[in-house]
DNA sequence: ATTGCAGTTGAAGACATATTCAAATAATAC
DNA sequence: GTATTATTTGAATATGTCTTCAACTGCAAT
């Protein structure tokens, strides 16, 4: 520890005029404090939705569900994307588990929509996200 | 397409009450439209800023610059993430690519800030994941 | 100018994720 | 009941992504 904070030591003595040993101590308590203010529960949480979203064929069934407003058939998203009936059903679950879709059953076919954690993560990229033309 | 069709056909008819070629036609339509409104080239865009965040470590930068609300040095974000300086440099660049943080160089020290985009959808997945205790 | 330091880049191996195939389940139709 | 259909599951390959190592750039101090 003591050679990995050498930089960050000569860091803090360019911004504070001179820097002593309490002074990293200091910094790097902040520091550990932002990070765990965070919680490592929620960071992984809300990895696991980042992550459940960070794929053409699931980004794709979730804009689309958002863009329907309803629910649709397992049977018609399979017109949307481009995957086997198993790869869009694996798709599918993936989104569920991370609460983006929820599914019911109606009889022997399968209906998903988009729940409110969807709409507002797709709103809030495509309000952030410009595209040239 | 013949074959491909034929589930939805059998939907549609259970939904309609009967269901003909045109109705086929129609439904793929409006899933098609459905589809191309959102446009391919908006999707590639936000599927690169959702990819950018699903990774625990740059993840965990944004999440700490966010919450910093102030531009760190790449020799403090060191101490928050666990990978060699050059996977910390691999994570910043990957970020400032999409969008989600900005860099400036100060000398010869280099500093990282969140973005606007990147406090919208940290502060979205915060508001929108629950996590239990 | 040469040395040392902060940070970056490219390439490669290690690692993780996606998609498919084959088989299983659950529901309906016959 | 048996057969057919819709969707799911698990295992295996194919594909993509991380992280590191080594080499490099730019800057500053000497």
């Amino acid at each position: 520890m003591a050679q990995s904070t050498d930089r960050l030591r000569r860091y803090l003595g360019e911004e504070l005029g001179d820097c002593r040993d309490e002074d990293v101590e200091r910094r790097l308590d902040e520091l550990g404090t932002l990070e765990a203010a965070l919680g490592t529960e929620r960071v992984d949480a809300e990895l696991d939705v980042v992550s459940a979203l960070a794929n053409g064929t699931r980004y794709t069934l979730t804009r689309v569900l958002v863009a329907a407003g309803e629910e649709l058939c397992v049977c018609e998203l399979a017109a949307v994307v481009d995957v086997s009936d198993s790869g869009l059903s694996h798709a599918l679950s993936t989104l569920a588990d991370a609460g983006l879709v929820a599914g019911r059953k109606d009889g022997r076919w399968k209906m998903y929509r988009a729940t409110n954690r969807a709409v507002a993560l797709v709103t809030v990229l495509n309000g952030s996200v410009t595209v040239s033309e």
